[in-house]
DNA sequence: TTAATAATATACCGTTTGGTATATTTTTGT
DNA sequence: ACAAAAATATACCAAACGGTATATTATTAA
């Protein structure tokens, strides 16, 4: 069964999430918090240690929902190739995707955490790593499929995948211009087609 | 002549800007910045209207020394398509180069300013699109010039060049490994080199 | 050198901060 | 329905927040 305390920690959270991804860690208020869900400091300090594991916890929320949205995308087709290109169609709605969760946890999270909140930091290089290997992994499984050419770099592909990424996504929210997201994928899928496929 | 006042108001830009650039406005607090200066709030606030005034300024100043310095490097030759070049050779550094500032302004105040400070945030796009307008000059003059592909639209390559690098100095910031920007800077010179150069 | 002025330091303001001890309420298993 | 336990609300803490009025010091032009 589950308990009253389970049921108040995922409402805080997930109402919690969007904010501090929004906002930051520092400009986010424990009142903040408190208007927002409506709890007092009892019931969130009941639920969560301090701050900041509030705050990690909700970065955990955010990226797993992030994580499960990509993973379910990717599951439309067995092909690395094709996989490779639902990487990119996915990102081509990242902008408006995104706002559910106040922002791109990985950008919002990692510029506002380096230098101020290692723990934060490590879990965000932490994903990083991960979606690379997973990208990578993608990239090895079509070179065993015959689907991509042999001699590409699996890993190299996969942090220039993210590189290119992350900087249409800083460039989108920034400058509040989808182009950059669309216009980056079109090119991701050239590099597929041009350097990868065979 | 140059009054006190404005010694003073240079010290605490050049001490108090990498300071914010590298923690965020809000997690930057008054007491920071006296404690950084040696100075009281009262000189400070004899100086600066408020911390948001202060805020901005540092911004300004931290940018106009980065311009500075992507310019200085530009002034190495006269070809457009050699300036192009010179730009990523510029961002090679980036890293190490961007230290002095805390960081790099664009991606630090960009991020944290959205949703926060419309008036940083206003600064971040007018500099972004001031960056990405004398690329597109650059392109323009190159083609003028015979050295660059008349069919190439030059702001459509100086914002793919703009997001590109944004996001070389996001990860190479997040992950603290300067090998995205290395990597970055020679798929951008090969870019140069197949799509561009004629 | 001096008087006027400009610049900086000091001391304080009300408010908000993250966090806690305790009282109260609500859920829980019987 | 009930007592025990768990969960939440209330009231409070010292410290820090951004900002200001005023006193003191340093600069300036004569």
């Amino acid at each position: 069964m589950t308990s009253k305390a389970e049921i108040t920690s995922q409402f805080i959270l997930e109402t919690v999430a969007p904010i501090f991804n929004k906002y930051g860690y520092a400009a986010t208020s424990m009142s903040d918090l408190t208007t927002a869900t409506g709890l007092t400091k009892g019931a969130i300090y009941g639920n969560f240690k301090n701050k900041e594991e509030l705050a990690v916890a909700a970065y955990k929320y955010t990226v797993k929902k992030l994580l499960q949205g990509v993973a379910s995308h990717l599951s439309l087709s067995d092909s690395p190739i094709q996989k490779l290109f639902l990487i990119t169609d996915f990102y081509r709605n990242y902008y408006s995707y995104s706002k559910q969760f106040g922002g791109c946890p990985l950008i919002n999270v990692g510029v506002d955490a380096n230098n101020q909140n290692p723990l934060l930091l490590k879990k965000v290089r932490a994903v990083i790593e991960r979606i690379q290997n997973d990208v990578a992994e993608i990239v090895r499984n079509g070179i065993d499929a015959g689907e991509i050419k042999p001699d590409i770099n699996p890993m190299h592909f996969a942090k220039r995948l993210d590189s290119m990424i992350q900087g249409a996504v800083f460039m989108a929210y920034t400058m509040d211009d989808e182009f950059y997201l669309k216009d980056t994928m079109v090119q991701i899928d050239q590099m597929i087609h041009n350097e990868l496929k065979l």
